[in-house]
DNA sequence: ATAATTCATGTAAGTGCTTTCACAAAAGCA
DNA sequence: TGCTTTTGTGAAAGCACTTACATGAATTAT
């Protein structure tokens, strides 16, 4: 019974024992065959479940809608996390997920530009990239309904946080639980497309500081790649020094476990001789027992979906930019 | 401006004033085409609101450049690290990814009944789900290339590893170690669909001892579910005994950093209190330390996929079984 | 200045299925 | 025995695309 693929008009034909133009004239000019043949063939028809257009067949069978994700690198844990709340969302309606990886910003475009009009998605999502306004244009007047996460536009539908105030939130919280001096670590490379809110986290660090009266002097800036391995080592040097500072906002997680193996590399205590303060709380956070500056990552992409989801059933819906709180989490290290 | 037919390839390339080739080209590959032409086509495609048909793109392809994923909850670290390999490889290859989360033994039914006839992929990655002869007779006779990771069939091709020799390399790096008392912490549930390899895991481990002369007895195996939290708690009951044993394989990772956590909030030095190895090596594992039995997830992925991918190519290829080794990985906690 | 190369583009040959065509064979009715 | 009517046959055309190869222009190297 099962075939080796989709019915085509020559399976009918076989299984009716009649030519292919037959059955082609049973569908097109039924009155030019006789009442007998026509009922055969009818029933070789239904039996085998054939429909003349092999598109309107995938159509039929592809019940359920399909929503895109445009990712950079799904290597950080911090996208997997966003993706995690949105598949979980997605999935639970019946949607599919089609994930895209942007290694490029050549690629980006490339997508940005075909995708709208393969119309082959339902919805778009795209986390942390950067992108022009002829593009959301693009999008827009194609009807491809989209959600951005982290990358704000006027006239798309954004989940977004504030970094600045993120970075105020770090030194109010440290200097409130009473350390007078600070330093700060964080990424270096300004990746050409994707987007890097580190520097705003640094800004609003130094605002958060300059309001409670202290200041963050340059040799207290640790400047190193995204990658753990990088920031154990290069960290090792940092804490090393004598004059090092006591209390340490790191605007990544994966950054301030770095610096939490190079603390206890050297044996320092962790609060008691340095404080580390994370940012992002990633699942490894809570397993390493990193205080951190909580941005909802699974529920960014949660509420992507929803959003997304609602402007699919809703088109008339006005465009939302959703604002997800920061909230500081205290564990171990601060 | 009276759309009496949807327009095709050749309307627009009319109106752009350009060959077919040339707007196909515009579509897919885009970099091939001067910025300047595929202005003119983009804005010509828009005007005339063309949509490229799917069918008989694949037709002209025969593929679709889509490759789906069935895999159980996204949210366990260890099947994103499994897509992660899958990803990076396809991604490299321009294929989109479509993942489908399966939350029971319908959803996974259903996928696996729909997705063949739909024709609407090239291959399936299915990871870590059980499935019956009907379904790989189904999948075959459809012609729907399929690789499973961790559950083996005869006629598909596989990713596996051993999880009994796995448990007897733990069983056998620990006695190396010189330890001389030793426990078990995995999981208990079941699930109704799905694969639970730490009973495999847990005979192996047994089996090694054994022949070393070593035994586990039955209060020092601890049954915890899958949950950081959870064994943390539970952990600690087992880790306050005076008569702990001394050196603890736990099955997975995630329970392994419970056991790690319950042991600091004892004030246990690991390891000369007591040792501590997992089994998977996820991300996490990396980042506290913990001493492991590495299961090449990444690998794992990427080796399906490159499989999946070889085998399209050339479908003549036989089906293989590949076993991927197991690696103890020693860090700090044994 | 000339040869060599890269490059964008067009031509035309595919792709798998359906429809149409001209014509022949068979069957049905005088 | 003829003359319709109904089928079968194989070939060809269409559909809406992709792509290998060819071409000629532009760029670079010599």
């Amino acid at each position: 019974m099962s075939n080796k693929t989709l019915p085509t008009i020559y399976d009918v034909a076989r299984a009716s024992g009649v030519s292919i133009a037959t059955v082609s004239r049973v569908l097109n000019d039924p009155h030019k065959v006789t009442e007998e043949t026509r009922a055969t063939v009818l029933t070789a028809i239904d039996r085998l479940g054939f429909v003349p257009k092999a598109e309107a067949r995938a159509r039929a069978l592809r019940s359920t809608g399909r929503i895109g994700v445009l990712t950079p690198f799904f290597t950080a844990q911090s996208f997997v996390q966003r993706l995690r709340g949105a598949a979980e969302v997605l999935s639970k309606h019946n949607y599919e997920l089609v994930i895209y990886t942007v290694s490029s910003s050549v690629r980006l475009n490339a997508y940005l530009e075909t995708l709208p009009i393969a119309h082959t998605l339902d919805g778009l999502i795209i986390l942390s990239l950067q992108f022009s306004d002829q593009h959301a244009e693009r999008l827009a007047s194609h009807g491809l309904e989209t959600v951005l996460v982290e990358y704000p536009h006027l006239t798309l539908n954004s989940i977004e946080i504030d970094d600045v105030a993120g970075g105020r939130q770090a030194a109010q919280y440290l200097v409130q639980k009473g350390y007078t001096s600070f330093g700060f670590a964080g990424d270096t490379t300004v990746p050409e497309f994707g987007i890097h809110p580190i520097t705003l986290r640094l800004a609003g660090f130094r605002q958060g500081l300059a309001e409670a009266g202290f200041e963050l002097c340059a040799e207290n800036t640790l400047l190193v790649p995204y990658d753990m391995e990088a920031s154990r080592l290069q960290g090792r040097q940092f804490l090393q020094r004598s004059d090092r500072p006591r209390a340490i906002f790191s605007a990544t997680d994966l950054q301030a476990v770095g610096l939490l193996r190079a603390a206890r590399d050297l044996g320092l205590k962790v609060p008691s001789e340095v404080a580390i303060l994370g940012f992002d709380d990633l699942d490894l956070a809570e397993h390493v027992g990193l205080s951190t500056i909580r941005q909802h990552l699974d529920e960014s992409g949660r509420v992507a979906a929803e959003l997304l989801l609602a402007r699919l059933a809703d088109p008339s819906r006005p465009i939302q930019h959703i604002h997800l709180p920061l909230t500081v989490i205290t564990r171990e290290t601060a």
